[in-house]
DNA sequence: CCATCTTTGTGCACACGTTCACAAACGCAT
DNA sequence: ATGCGTTTGTGAACGTGTGCACAAAGATGG
């Protein structure tokens, strides 16, 4: 079962209508472009083993999607099968790439290099694929200096030299949520328009600077709703007959629920209530 | 701008009818379970301010979302706002954690104690949305026996034995691309119904399990597709006449490709060719 | 050159998601 | 009670994404 991202996803930035880009730059749906790494990865692996066609329906399997999905996902990049035949997979593994944008090189830095900022400077998968790490950055003189994945961690100060020399055009934020919003104003002022943000927050930019989010605790979240939907889908209590009913029923409740206060108490209390969490307010509106 | 995912988010499985799931449950949408966590995060902020009520016009741009969209997504959970107030902090914090299925406790195993692993260990923002690493694990005899974030490394032998005991029922793979099917397998196999995966690999599972993935590569790819669709959007060379052309041409054009046979050629050449990709094939079929 | 078999490319219908816009509900002041 | 300003909850229109199913294109063999 898998389950669905509005991609999502998972990326994982939602909200295509957010900034009025009626997303469909040059004919090429979103949900589709989300996909092309997929498609790509698979031809890669295809290609080191030599094959050198494949079919629609083979290809999917191997990504993952269903066969008229990714052949429609290629009808917009243009026609390159071969009817009776299938794909050449050299071929499209160029035409994906340069659609892409991945025939070029993409340098980014790393801002925050903690915990995850480690990881990520030590990912291979990184190099692979046309982006190059152009620096490390951080704030902390205590990190400042050493080294990561074989490249020293410079000074945020540097930034903006850096990201003007190098021609940056993408940052990846891996500070604490803290510190998230006011690295990624640096990074855009700096001249940065793609940022990957792996803090917990929601970054604010300016039109057309593109933000993209990886958030480890909302995919977790995510599947303990599923989880909890397949353990059991008890009746659930709690989602108490108040809330539903019309007129002043409801909004008696609502007002007890403002009534309740400061914080702490309904927060525990509700938990707390193994009848359900609304046993509470049943308890003073028994009707 | 911020990018569309079919959120599927971003995030980050997509393919909602693959599993032939409705997957409208309960009548609650997958976009919609995706922002729910989103909310919980701005409403947590709002609650650790003492912050009484909130208007959905508010807590909107907390959560970077426009207030319609949020309204409608709270209107799958029941009538919790009133009129002319808004939404009481608490009690909605409440709401969705139980929709969530975080009023309850979930035990999580890490599979794969490398870089990632090792980040995912420390990682604080775990514990507090009530999941609790049960173990950590590795197949590696010079990594087990370690310790990270104060856990000890234990052998994948023991996994079975502690998915049972602690009753764990979500589990995150961080091992090399190559080994995640095989752990996957492994996870399932020992009663893991929700899976978390790190590793760049279509994972295949029965029915009846989720499977949500965190890509990096992925999502830098499409925000390097972006970035190149800002900066210039040329013509673009390449997307060759010959493959828009209906009938014979564009037939012959794909029988060239195929005869060019073994991989190397095509794949270098092509990129390299200035005036388009498609250069090499103008010049053998100039008309 | 024709027949047959395979596989692409796409029109179409439908499902899902987003946004608008407004009536109904509510708080509050008079 | 009544009226007024505010904000929710939702019907309806629209846009995006998915999957079916099939005609047309091409391969292949005679
Ligand atoms: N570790 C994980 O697995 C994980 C998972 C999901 C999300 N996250 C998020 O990723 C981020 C980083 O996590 P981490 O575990 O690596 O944290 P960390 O504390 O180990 O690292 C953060 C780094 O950012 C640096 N920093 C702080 N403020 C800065 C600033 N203003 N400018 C530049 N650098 C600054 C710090 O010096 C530190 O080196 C956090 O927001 C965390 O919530 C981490
Ligand atoms: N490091 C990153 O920032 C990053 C980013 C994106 C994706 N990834 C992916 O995450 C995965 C882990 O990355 P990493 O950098 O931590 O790699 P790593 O090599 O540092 O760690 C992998 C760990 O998995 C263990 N392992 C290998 N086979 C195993 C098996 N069969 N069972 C149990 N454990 C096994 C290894 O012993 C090792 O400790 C990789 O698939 C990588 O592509 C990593």
């Amino acid at each position: 079962m898998a389950i669905g991202r509005p991609s999502p996803s998972s990326s994982q930035t939602p909200d295509p209508g957010a900034a009025r880009r009626p997303s469909r730059a040059r004919g090429i749906p979103e949900a589709t472009v989300a996909r092309l790494p997929l498609y790509l990865r698979a031809l890669t692996a295809l290609s080191e083993r030599s094959v050198p066609t494949v079919s629609s329906e083979e290809l999917a399997a191997a990504a993952g999607v269903n066969s008229a999905k990714l052949r429609k996902d290629f009808s917009y990049l243009g026609s390159y099968g071969t009817r009776g035949v299938g794909y050449d997979v050299e071929y499209l593994v160029y035409q994906i790439s340069r659609e892409l944008g991945l025939t070029q090189d993409w340098p980014v830095v790393i801002v925050g290099i903690g915990n995850l900022g480690h990881a990520l400077a030590n990912y291979g998968g990184f190099a692979s694929r046309g982006f190059r790490v152009a620096a490390l950055l951080d704030a902390d003189p205590n990190v400042v200096g050493s080294t990561a994945a074989g490249l020293p961690v410079r000074h945020m100060d540097e930034l903006e030299e850096i990201v003007a020399s190098q021609h940056v055009s993408i940052g990846v934020i891996t500070t604490p949520p803290g510190a998230a919003q006011q690295v990624c104003d640096r990074l855009v002022e700096a001249g940065v328009t793609s940022i990957l943000n792996f803090a917990p927050t929601v970054l604010t930019v300016p039109d057309g600077v593109d933000v993209r989010k990886v958030d480890l605790s909302i995919e977790l979240q995510i599947l303990a709703f599923h989880e909890q939907r397949k353990a059991g889908d008890e009746p659930a209590a709690g989602d108490s007959v108040l809330d539903r009913a019309p007129g002043p029923v409801r909004a008696a409740a609502a007002k007890l629920r403002r009534a309740a206060g400061g914080k702490a108490e309904q927060a525990k209390t509700a938990p707390a209530a193994k009848g359900g969490p609304d046993d509470d307010l049943s308890a003073v509106m028994p009707a």
